[in-house]
DNA sequence: GTGTGACTGATAGTCCGTC
DNA sequence: GGACGGACTATCAGTCACA
């Protein structure tokens, strides 16, 4: 499991946590809707720069989205 | 100050604290010198790859890397 | 509402060297 | 040991059309 990966799951996670759409997401974050699409299908290494713009938009700590989440459903 | 600004000063903090030169550091995390050296420039945004790579050579979280860190020497 | 391929421009990242 | 520049390649960043 790599960080990329890991982002890519919370990426995700947060956005329904805040309830957007992909679409949605990227249109507050000025960022692509396909664009979005590509993280969370772990295609690209996110730079620096755009964690921070989603940790904001998602209000997070950027260090939220790289950290490993516990299972809240766990077996 | 930005997410790039607080990884930049955090790498050479950790750097220091595992006692590696910024050609050291390079060489084991299989990084440019000079890349190492705008790292802590600031020149670049970084991606998570990168940022992986260099926590797992520092021995820290990478989570650590993009944490605020506590003044020890506060004026 | 999302995944995907194709495409272009920008920048990440390498390798050379000098100070 | 590190800053900095130039030239280069790889990959990210960003957009579009279509399923």
């Amino acid at each position: 499991m790599t960080l990329r990966d890991i982002f890519a799951v919370n990426l995700r996670r947060y956005r329904y946590l805040q309830g957007f759409s992909q679409e949605e997401l990227a249109h507050r974050a000025g960022i692509d809707r396909t664009y979005i699409s590509a993280l969370e299908r772990r295609v690209y290494a996110a730079s620096i720069d755009v964690i921070e713009r989603l940790a904001n938009e998602l209000s997070v700590d950027p260090k939220e989205l790289l950290s490993r989440q516990k299972n809240t459903s766990k077996k």
